[in-house]
DNA sequence: CGCTTATGGATACTGATACTATCCATCACA
DNA sequence: TGTGATGGATAGTATCAGTATCCATAAGCG
């Protein structure tokens, strides 16, 4: 295949194609002269996870690249490769909360995961996030909606534990790996979603008068 | 209070500020002669929630112009507002699925609405990101994930309907469109970061040695 | 009163991001 | 044999989210 057929295939152009191999996203096609490549079928793969990647979920090319490589890396760990994209996905942030509502915040993301006995590095990503939010919220009066931050949690252990499940099942580590990083990313824009109807539905019932 | 005390009461620089009235997000002090405008309680709440948006849900400035704009028309009904906020939120792709997958993506998502008895605007911008996001994933070959597409509603369904009562019980108009786009917006973060925390934790106890 | 500092408003500049465009020396293939 | 595509390199562009600079005026202090 040459790279005006993955092009073609993928509805990608080729200036961006060449882009995504410039900058380390797609791997080089295998060269037969020096400026003749066939690309194959991983290579159409991989070019639709990177689109989804960037295009559904939002993702910044720096950071698609990011994940990948460590999809790449096969002698990672599975769980520190969780955690690298992880950390890609969460972007660092200086948040203005008022002092008390930090600390407030904090208690209370603390306490929740000692309740539901979570094992969670201090220095998970989604952590400093999570307290950031849930400060923000308490700051902006918010507190009925963060009163049920158990609620939630409810929730999302229940799809979370069966995601772990449903991706656990793939044979081979690399697919197992590839299910991870594409769950966690694409699984959060598939919840958004549902998210959103659910609420316009909700609200459709509830407001259609006010 | 004058914008340097703004500025101090919220960690925003304040050019920012000034770019931000620039831009019409936030609405200008009152002018007490030509160059001397006082800022108060209102700005603080203001600029807090626009920093929220911004930084923490990483939501386009000019996404939280038109978030705030229909906020603060309040002449337009509570489901209009919803509406307009998810437009806002949900950003226009053209994406490459198989055209298959795309057709069994439609069904799916059509299917599972019916069965919910969920009220769906056929052009709720939500939709159709769910419609492309079951797509790619059937796509990239993560079938078992989207074959559990219930088990996400029905996860979803449970916050998203305690979310609505929580946000209903503000008293007055005003303050319920503004919970409501909170709760949309920082929502997402909150659950996103909640799940991602599930994630390391569930992963930790399950792959500590893969 | 005078002097330093801050302010509102306007305009210009910057750095990052995600592409596009152009060029050129091959190459494939009709 | 020539027409179009290709790999690789380099340059250009549009958008975004601020920063920086300037200015005439106003506030606060000593």
């Amino acid at each position: 295949m040459r790279i005006g057929e993955l092009s073609k295939a993928t509805d990608v152009p080729v200036p961006t194609i060449k882009y995504y191999l410039r900058e380390g996203l797609l791997p080089a096609g295998e060269l037969s002269s020096p400026n003749q490549a066939s690309y194959g079928d991983t290579h159409v793969r991989r070019l639709r996870l990177i689109r989804a990647l960037i295009e559904l979920a939002q993702v910044p090319v720096a950071t698609v690249k990011e994940i990948l490589e460590s999809l790449d890396s096969d002698t990672e760990p599975l769980h520190e490769q969780i955690g690298r994209a992880h950390r890609a996905l969460t972007p660092t942030r200086r948040l203005s909360a008022t002092d008390d509502a930090r600390a407030a915040a904090t208690t209370q993301v603390t306490d929740l995961i000692a309740d539901r006995g979570w094992s969670i590095d201090p220095e998970a990503p989604a952590l400093a996030t999570l307290i950031d939010t849930v400060a923000v919220l308490r700051t902006l009066g918010q507190d009925n909606l963060v009163a049920h931050l158990d609620t939630y949690a409810d929730a999302v252990e229940r799809f979370t534990q069966f995601e772990i499940d449903a991706v656990t099942a793939n044979p081979t580590r690399d697919q197992l790996a590839e299910s991870v990083v594409i769950g966690t990313v694409l699984g959060e824009t598939l919840i958004a979603s549902l998210r959103l109807l659910a609420q316009e539905s909700i609200s459709a019932d509830r407001w259609k008068n006010r």
